[in-house]
DNA sequence: TCATGCTATGAAACTAGTTGCATATCAACT
DNA sequence: AGTTGATATGCAACTAGTTTCATAGCATGA
Protein backbone atom coordinates (compact mmCIF):
# COMPACT_ATOMS: atom_id res chain seq x y z
CA UNK A 1 0.00 0.00 0.00
CA UNK A 2 3.02 2.57 0.54
CA UNK A 3 4.40 3.06 -2.46
CA UNK A 4 1.14 2.85 -4.19
CA UNK A 5 1.38 6.48 -5.54
CA UNK A 6 -0.38 6.69 -8.75
CA UNK A 7 -3.56 7.13 -6.93
CA UNK A 8 -2.74 9.66 -4.80
CA UNK A 9 -1.52 11.78 -7.29
CA UNK A 10 -4.75 11.43 -8.69
CA UNK A 11 -6.16 12.26 -5.67
CA UNK A 12 -4.16 15.53 -5.10
CA UNK A 13 -5.01 16.04 -8.91
CA UNK A 14 -8.81 16.01 -8.42
CA UNK A 15 -9.22 17.82 -5.13
CA UNK A 16 -7.21 21.24 -6.87
CA UNK A 17 -9.94 20.79 -10.01
CA UNK A 18 -12.16 17.31 -10.58
CA UNK A 19 -11.37 16.73 -14.46
CA UNK A 20 -11.46 13.31 -16.58
CA UNK A 21 -9.28 11.12 -17.28
CA UNK A 22 -7.87 12.58 -20.38
CA UNK A 23 -7.68 15.97 -18.73
CA UNK A 24 -5.94 14.23 -15.97
CA UNK A 25 -3.34 12.73 -18.36
CA UNK A 26 -3.08 16.09 -20.18
CA UNK A 27 -2.22 17.95 -16.17
CA UNK A 28 0.37 14.58 -15.99
CA UNK A 29 1.97 15.97 -18.97
CA UNK A 30 1.60 19.48 -17.31
CA UNK A 31 1.81 20.81 -13.87
CA UNK A 32 1.55 17.61 -11.81
CA UNK A 33 3.98 15.79 -14.12
CA UNK A 34 6.78 18.07 -12.94
CA UNK A 35 6.54 15.62 -10.09
CA UNK A 36 4.85 12.34 -11.17
CA UNK A 37 4.55 10.89 -14.84
CA UNK A 38 1.75 8.88 -16.32
CA UNK A 39 0.63 7.86 -19.37
CA UNK A 40 -3.29 7.99 -20.35
CA UNK A 41 -3.80 4.08 -20.67
CA UNK A 42 -2.63 3.94 -16.61
CA UNK A 43 -4.55 6.88 -15.40
CA UNK A 44 -7.95 5.27 -16.78
CA UNK A 45 -6.88 1.76 -15.15
CA UNK A 46 -5.81 3.30 -12.04
CA UNK A 47 -9.81 5.63 -12.44
CA UNK A 48 -11.71 2.37 -13.17
CA UNK A 49 -10.17 0.79 -9.91
CA UNK A 50 -10.44 4.11 -8.02
CA UNK A 51 -13.87 4.08 -8.71
CA UNK A 52 -14.50 0.40 -8.25
CA UNK A 53 -12.89 1.07 -4.24
CA UNK A 54 -15.45 4.30 -4.10
CA UNK A 55 -12.46 6.96 -4.47
CA UNK A 56 -13.93 8.75 -6.43
CA UNK A 57 -17.31 9.02 -8.12
CA UNK A 58 -17.67 10.05 -12.42
CA UNK A 59 -20.69 11.91 -13.85
CA UNK A 60 -21.45 11.60 -16.96
CA UNK A 61 -21.16 14.71 -19.55
CA UNK A 62 -22.29 15.41 -22.67
CA UNK A 63 -20.82 18.16 -24.66
CA UNK A 64 -21.33 19.80 -27.70
CA UNK A 65 -18.63 19.48 -30.44
CA UNK A 66 -17.04 17.18 -28.88
CA UNK A 67 -16.98 13.17 -27.15
CA UNK A 68 -18.85 13.09 -24.11
CA UNK A 69 -16.80 12.77 -20.78
CA UNK A 70 -16.96 11.53 -17.64
CA UNK A 71 -15.75 13.46 -14.85
CA UNK A 72 -14.19 12.44 -11.62
CA UNK A 73 -14.42 14.02 -8.34
CA UNK A 74 -12.88 12.90 -5.12
CA UNK A 75 -15.87 10.82 -2.67
CA UNK A 76 -15.00 10.47 1.00
CA UNK A 77 -13.35 7.28 1.09
CA UNK A 78 -10.82 8.63 -1.39
CA UNK A 79 -10.34 11.83 0.98
CA UNK A 80 -9.45 9.85 3.87
CA UNK A 81 -7.36 7.39 2.21
CA UNK A 82 -5.52 10.23 1.06
CA UNK A 83 -5.27 11.42 4.31
CA UNK A 84 -3.74 8.42 5.66
CA UNK A 85 -1.21 7.90 3.03
CA UNK A 86 0.08 11.63 3.21
CA UNK A 87 1.06 10.78 7.70
CA UNK A 88 2.70 7.71 6.46
CA UNK A 89 6.97 7.92 5.82
CA UNK A 90 7.96 9.53 2.51
CA UNK A 91 9.50 6.20 0.41
CA UNK A 92 13.16 6.63 -0.45
CA UNK A 93 12.95 8.42 -3.97
CA UNK A 94 13.91 5.58 -7.01
CA UNK A 95 16.05 7.30 -9.16
CA UNK A 96 16.84 6.30 -12.49
CA UNK A 97 19.08 8.50 -14.74
CA UNK A 98 20.13 7.47 -17.92
CA UNK A 99 22.46 9.91 -18.97
CA UNK A 100 24.67 9.80 -15.62
CA UNK A 101 24.90 5.72 -17.03
CA UNK A 102 25.80 6.90 -20.61
CA UNK A 103 28.51 9.30 -19.12
CA UNK A 104 30.25 6.70 -17.47
CA UNK A 105 29.54 4.65 -20.43
CA UNK A 106 31.71 6.81 -22.22
CA UNK A 107 34.56 5.65 -20.97
CA UNK A 108 34.43 2.24 -22.92
CA UNK A 109 33.17 3.88 -26.12
CA UNK A 110 35.51 5.54 -28.62
CA UNK A 111 35.57 9.33 -30.18
CA UNK A 112 32.84 9.01 -32.54
CA UNK A 113 30.94 7.57 -29.69
CA UNK A 114 32.12 10.62 -27.25
CA UNK A 115 30.95 13.22 -30.14
CA UNK A 116 27.70 11.38 -30.02
CA UNK A 117 27.01 12.24 -26.86
CA UNK A 118 28.33 15.21 -26.58
CA UNK A 119 25.65 16.32 -28.90
CA UNK A 120 23.13 14.05 -27.49
CA UNK A 121 24.08 16.05 -24.22
CA UNK A 122 23.63 19.46 -25.45
CA UNK A 123 19.74 18.66 -26.87
CA UNK A 124 19.53 16.92 -23.99
CA UNK A 125 20.51 20.80 -22.47
CA UNK A 126 18.64 22.40 -24.79
CA UNK A 127 15.05 20.23 -23.45
CA UNK A 128 16.14 21.80 -19.89
CA UNK A 129 16.35 24.55 -21.13
CA UNK A 130 12.78 24.61 -22.72
CA UNK A 131 11.42 23.47 -19.66
CA UNK A 132 12.73 25.96 -17.29
CA UNK A 133 11.25 29.03 -19.71
CA UNK A 134 8.02 27.17 -19.17
CA UNK A 135 8.25 26.84 -15.56
CA UNK A 136 9.00 30.47 -15.07
CA UNK A 137 5.95 31.72 -17.61
CA UNK A 138 4.07 29.73 -15.66
CA UNK A 139 5.37 31.25 -12.31
CA UNK A 140 4.69 34.35 -13.43
CA UNK A 141 1.09 33.53 -15.12
CA UNK A 142 0.03 31.41 -11.86
CA UNK A 143 1.59 33.73 -8.84
CA UNK A 144 1.94 37.11 -9.67
CA UNK A 145 1.54 37.91 -6.49
CA UNK A 146 3.02 36.39 -3.70
CA UNK A 147 1.56 38.49 -1.09
CA UNK A 148 -1.87 37.11 -2.56
CA UNK A 149 -1.90 33.71 -2.02
CA UNK A 150 -4.04 31.04 -0.29
CA UNK A 151 -2.74 27.77 1.26
CA UNK A 152 -3.02 25.80 -2.01
CA UNK A 153 -1.06 28.03 -4.03
CA UNK A 154 1.78 28.71 -1.80
CA UNK A 155 2.09 24.73 -1.56
CA UNK A 156 1.92 24.46 -5.43
CA UNK A 157 4.29 27.16 -5.66
CA UNK A 158 6.77 25.92 -3.19
CA UNK A 159 6.69 22.57 -5.53
CA UNK A 160 7.38 24.58 -8.84
CA UNK A 161 10.21 26.39 -7.36
CA UNK A 162 11.50 22.76 -6.57
CA UNK A 163 10.79 22.32 -10.55
CA UNK A 164 12.80 25.60 -11.16
CA UNK A 165 15.53 24.76 -8.67
CA UNK A 166 16.26 21.59 -10.23
CA UNK A 167 16.38 22.45 -13.74
CA UNK A 168 18.72 25.46 -12.83
CA UNK A 169 21.00 22.92 -11.19
CA UNK A 170 20.68 20.48 -14.46
CA UNK A 171 21.57 22.80 -16.72
CA UNK A 172 25.07 24.06 -14.63
CA UNK A 173 25.61 20.53 -14.40
CA UNK A 174 25.36 19.87 -17.95
CA UNK A 175 27.33 22.87 -18.56
CA UNK A 176 30.07 21.22 -16.15
CA UNK A 177 29.73 17.51 -18.31
CA UNK A 178 30.24 19.36 -21.47
CA UNK A 179 33.26 20.72 -20.04
CA UNK A 180 34.57 17.63 -18.79
CA UNK A 181 33.89 15.53 -22.01
CA UNK A 182 35.37 18.58 -24.63
CA UNK A 183 38.53 18.51 -22.04
CA UNK A 184 39.19 14.17 -22.28
CA UNK A 185 42.39 13.46 -23.19
CA UNK A 186 42.02 10.95 -25.66
CA UNK B 1 15.18 -1.61 -26.55
CA UNK B 2 15.75 1.51 -25.76
CA UNK B 3 14.46 2.04 -22.18
CA UNK B 4 15.85 -1.17 -21.13
CA UNK B 5 18.74 0.50 -19.03
CA UNK B 6 19.26 -2.16 -16.12
CA UNK B 7 21.23 -4.27 -18.81
CA UNK B 8 23.30 -1.19 -19.24
CA UNK B 9 23.76 -0.02 -16.00
CA UNK B 10 25.11 -3.38 -15.49
CA UNK B 11 27.64 -3.85 -18.31
CA UNK B 12 29.12 -0.08 -17.04
CA UNK B 13 29.53 -1.49 -13.58
CA UNK B 14 31.25 -4.60 -14.60
CA UNK B 15 33.59 -2.74 -16.97
CA UNK B 16 34.36 -0.55 -14.45
CA UNK B 17 35.06 -3.60 -12.30
CA UNK B 18 33.82 -6.83 -12.91
CA UNK B 19 32.76 -8.89 -10.19
CA UNK B 20 28.96 -11.07 -8.34
CA UNK B 21 25.48 -10.61 -8.73
CA UNK B 22 25.82 -9.57 -4.35
CA UNK B 23 28.92 -7.42 -5.24
CA UNK B 24 26.99 -5.54 -8.27
CA UNK B 25 23.95 -5.34 -5.67
CA UNK B 26 25.91 -3.84 -2.90
CA UNK B 27 27.45 -1.09 -5.76
CA UNK B 28 23.69 -0.45 -6.71
CA UNK B 29 23.29 0.52 -3.15
CA UNK B 30 26.51 2.62 -2.90
CA UNK B 31 27.81 4.44 -6.33
CA UNK B 32 25.73 3.15 -9.24
CA UNK B 33 22.68 3.83 -6.87
CA UNK B 34 23.43 7.43 -7.38
CA UNK B 35 21.87 7.13 -10.74
CA UNK B 36 20.18 3.94 -10.73
CA UNK B 37 18.68 1.71 -8.10
CA UNK B 38 17.77 -2.02 -8.16
CA UNK B 39 17.30 -4.98 -5.40
CA UNK B 40 19.37 -8.20 -5.88
CA UNK B 41 16.57 -9.80 -7.40
CA UNK B 42 16.23 -7.69 -9.68
CA UNK B 43 20.01 -8.13 -10.23
CA UNK B 44 20.25 -11.74 -10.36
CA UNK B 45 17.48 -12.20 -12.76
CA UNK B 46 19.16 -9.62 -15.41
CA UNK B 47 22.56 -11.20 -14.97
CA UNK B 48 20.91 -14.69 -15.93
CA UNK B 49 19.42 -13.11 -18.74
CA UNK B 50 22.52 -11.31 -19.80
CA UNK B 51 24.56 -14.73 -19.10
CA UNK B 52 21.51 -15.94 -21.53
CA UNK B 53 21.99 -13.85 -24.41
CA UNK B 54 26.43 -13.98 -24.22
CA UNK B 55 26.46 -10.49 -23.09
CA UNK B 56 28.53 -11.26 -20.16
CA UNK B 57 30.31 -14.29 -18.69
CA UNK B 58 30.92 -16.10 -15.59
CA UNK B 59 33.37 -17.39 -13.26
CA UNK B 60 32.86 -19.85 -10.78
CA UNK B 61 35.36 -18.67 -7.50
CA UNK B 62 36.12 -20.65 -4.46
CA UNK B 63 36.26 -18.34 -1.49
CA UNK B 64 37.64 -19.30 1.80
CA UNK B 65 35.56 -18.60 4.73
CA UNK B 66 32.97 -17.42 2.51
CA UNK B 67 30.30 -19.00 0.63
CA UNK B 68 31.13 -19.02 -3.35
CA UNK B 69 30.41 -17.09 -5.67
CA UNK B 70 30.10 -16.25 -9.56
CA UNK B 71 32.21 -12.88 -10.93
CA UNK B 72 30.36 -11.86 -14.37
CA UNK B 73 32.56 -10.23 -16.70
CA UNK B 74 31.22 -7.95 -19.69
CA UNK B 75 31.89 -10.13 -23.16
CA UNK B 76 32.42 -8.88 -26.78
CA UNK B 77 28.21 -9.29 -27.24
CA UNK B 78 28.01 -7.72 -24.15
CA UNK B 79 30.40 -4.28 -25.00
CA UNK B 80 28.79 -4.18 -28.39
CA UNK B 81 25.27 -3.87 -26.96
CA UNK B 82 26.42 -1.35 -24.68
CA UNK B 83 27.97 0.93 -27.49
CA UNK B 84 24.67 1.09 -29.28
CA UNK B 85 22.50 1.87 -26.58
CA UNK B 86 25.27 4.67 -25.74
CA UNK B 87 24.52 6.13 -29.34
CA UNK B 88 20.72 5.78 -29.06
CA UNK B 89 18.95 9.39 -27.53
CA UNK B 90 18.37 9.90 -23.76
CA UNK B 91 14.94 9.24 -22.79
CA UNK B 92 12.82 11.35 -21.10
CA UNK B 93 13.42 11.01 -17.58
CA UNK B 94 10.08 9.34 -15.67
CA UNK B 95 9.81 11.62 -12.41
CA UNK B 96 8.34 10.40 -9.17
CA UNK B 97 9.29 12.77 -6.65
CA UNK B 98 6.45 11.41 -3.52
CA UNK B 99 7.04 14.36 -1.20
CA UNK B 100 6.18 16.69 -3.74
CA UNK B 101 3.17 15.16 -4.01
CA UNK B 102 2.30 15.28 -0.25
CA UNK B 103 3.28 18.65 -0.29
CA UNK B 104 0.57 19.52 -2.25
CA UNK B 105 -1.45 17.01 -0.96
CA UNK B 106 -0.95 19.27 2.52
CA UNK B 107 -3.45 21.47 1.21
CA UNK B 108 -6.29 18.93 1.98
CA UNK B 109 -5.01 18.42 5.18
CA UNK B 110 -5.79 19.48 8.62
CA UNK B 111 -3.32 21.04 11.34
CA UNK B 112 -1.86 17.74 12.50
CA UNK B 113 -1.76 16.42 9.32
CA UNK B 114 0.48 19.51 8.58
CA UNK B 115 2.99 19.19 11.48
CA UNK B 116 3.29 15.31 10.47
CA UNK B 117 4.70 16.47 6.85
CA UNK B 118 6.70 19.09 8.51
CA UNK B 119 8.26 16.27 10.33
CA UNK B 120 9.01 14.22 7.71
CA UNK B 121 10.03 16.50 5.40
CA UNK B 122 12.84 17.45 8.61
CA UNK B 123 13.85 13.54 8.67
CA UNK B 124 13.66 13.73 4.45
CA UNK B 125 16.35 16.61 5.16
CA UNK B 126 18.70 15.14 7.48
CA UNK B 127 18.96 11.79 5.15
CA UNK B 128 19.74 14.05 2.18
CA UNK B 129 22.22 15.70 4.56
CA UNK B 130 23.71 11.90 5.25
CA UNK B 131 23.90 11.17 2.04
CA UNK B 132 25.58 14.73 0.81
CA UNK B 133 28.40 14.46 3.68
CA UNK B 134 28.67 10.87 2.01
CA UNK B 135 28.97 12.02 -1.49
CA UNK B 136 31.56 14.57 -0.25
CA UNK B 137 33.45 11.91 1.99
CA UNK B 138 33.76 9.87 -1.26
CA UNK B 139 35.24 12.70 -3.60
CA UNK B 140 37.89 13.26 -1.46
CA UNK B 141 38.79 9.67 -1.22
CA UNK B 142 38.25 8.90 -4.82
CA UNK B 143 39.36 12.20 -6.42
CA UNK B 144 41.84 14.18 -4.15
CA UNK B 145 44.18 15.01 -7.30
CA UNK B 146 41.35 16.71 -10.41
CA UNK B 147 44.72 16.62 -11.89
CA UNK B 148 45.80 13.05 -11.95
CA UNK B 149 42.71 11.30 -13.25
CA UNK B 150 42.60 9.31 -16.21
CA UNK B 151 39.42 9.41 -18.50
CA UNK B 152 37.60 7.19 -16.34
CA UNK B 153 37.96 8.89 -13.14
CA UNK B 154 37.13 12.04 -14.63
CA UNK B 155 33.76 10.61 -15.99
CA UNK B 156 32.85 9.42 -12.66
CA UNK B 157 33.76 12.18 -11.09
CA UNK B 158 31.66 14.57 -12.90
CA UNK B 159 28.63 12.00 -12.38
CA UNK B 160 29.56 12.37 -8.37
CA UNK B 161 29.34 16.02 -9.09
CA UNK B 162 25.97 15.85 -10.49
CA UNK B 163 25.22 14.00 -7.21
CA UNK B 164 26.04 16.49 -5.06
CA UNK B 165 25.08 19.82 -6.87
CA UNK B 166 21.49 17.79 -6.41
CA UNK B 167 21.97 16.94 -3.12
CA UNK B 168 22.73 20.96 -2.32
CA UNK B 169 19.82 22.00 -4.73
CA UNK B 170 17.26 19.71 -2.26
CA UNK B 171 18.96 20.51 0.87
CA UNK B 172 18.06 24.36 -0.20
CA UNK B 173 14.81 23.71 -1.35
CA UNK B 174 13.67 21.75 1.56
CA UNK B 175 14.65 24.77 3.40
CA UNK B 176 11.80 26.58 1.64
CA UNK B 177 9.45 23.99 1.46
CA UNK B 178 10.15 24.09 5.39
CA UNK B 179 9.58 27.92 5.69
CA UNK B 180 6.54 27.72 3.42
CA UNK B 181 4.94 24.99 5.77
CA UNK B 182 5.52 27.31 8.82
CA UNK B 183 3.78 30.35 7.47
CA UNK B 184 1.06 28.54 6.14
CA UNK B 185 -2.08 30.55 7.14
CA UNK B 186 -4.69 28.46 8.79
C1' DT C 1 25.56 -24.63 21.64
C1' DC C 2 22.80 -21.13 20.11
C1' DA C 3 21.78 -16.71 18.20
C1' DT C 4 23.10 -13.14 15.26
C1' DG C 5 24.78 -11.30 11.17
C1' DC C 6 27.14 -10.96 6.85
C1' DT C 7 27.99 -13.21 2.50
C1' DA C 8 25.84 -15.35 -1.46
C1' DT C 9 22.13 -16.97 -4.62
C1' DG C 10 17.65 -17.77 -6.13
C1' DA C 11 12.22 -19.02 -6.92
C1' DA C 12 7.54 -17.52 -7.03
C1' DA C 13 3.98 -14.38 -6.85
C1' DC C 14 2.55 -10.06 -7.28
C1' DT C 15 2.18 -5.06 -8.69
C1' DA C 16 3.32 -1.30 -11.63
C1' DG C 17 4.17 0.62 -15.91
C1' DT C 18 4.73 0.59 -21.16
C1' DT C 19 3.52 -0.22 -25.93
C1' DG C 20 0.64 -1.07 -29.53
C1' DC C 21 -3.68 -1.13 -31.11
C1' DA C 22 -8.73 0.07 -31.59
C1' DT C 23 -12.67 2.99 -31.51
C1' DA C 24 -15.43 7.13 -31.91
C1' DT C 25 -16.96 12.30 -32.16
C1' DC C 26 -16.55 16.43 -34.20
C1' DA C 27 -14.00 20.76 -36.18
C1' DA C 28 -11.28 22.67 -39.64
C1' DC C 29 -9.22 22.58 -43.75
C1' DT C 30 -8.42 20.87 -48.56
C1' DA D 1 -15.83 14.09 -50.02
C1' DG D 2 -11.71 13.14 -47.76
C1' DT D 3 -7.89 14.14 -44.63
C1' DT D 4 -5.95 15.80 -40.55
C1' DG D 5 -6.00 16.76 -35.77
C1' DA D 6 -7.80 17.38 -31.20
C1' DT D 7 -10.81 15.26 -27.88
C1' DA D 8 -12.04 11.09 -25.43
C1' DT D 9 -11.90 6.16 -23.77
C1' DG D 10 -10.33 1.66 -23.57
C1' DC D 11 -8.31 -3.54 -24.29
C1' DA D 12 -4.54 -6.78 -24.62
C1' DA D 13 -0.01 -8.09 -24.34
C1' DC D 14 4.17 -7.28 -22.70
C1' DT D 15 8.10 -5.71 -19.75
C1' DA D 16 9.94 -4.02 -15.52
C1' DG D 17 10.19 -3.91 -10.76
C1' DT D 18 8.86 -5.29 -5.84
C1' DT D 19 7.92 -8.34 -2.09
C1' DT D 20 8.08 -12.46 0.27
C1' DC D 21 10.19 -16.45 1.15
C1' DA D 22 13.85 -20.00 1.03
C1' DT D 23 18.46 -21.84 1.24
C1' DA D 24 23.18 -22.18 2.69
C1' DG D 25 28.24 -21.25 4.41
C1' DC D 26 30.86 -19.43 7.74
C1' DA D 27 32.42 -15.98 11.54
C1' DT D 28 31.72 -13.94 15.92
C1' DG D 29 30.34 -13.61 20.41
C1' DA D 30 27.20 -14.84 24.37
Amino acid sequence: MAGVALEHAILVSLLEQPGSGYELARRFDRSIGRFWTATHQQIYRVLKRMETDAWVTAEEIDQDGRPDKRRYSVATPGRAALTTWLREPVQPETVRHELAVKIRGAAFDDAAGRAALISEVERYRADHETTLSRYLAGEQRDFPDAAELDDGQRLQHVVLRGGIDYERMVLAWLDDVLDTLHNLSR
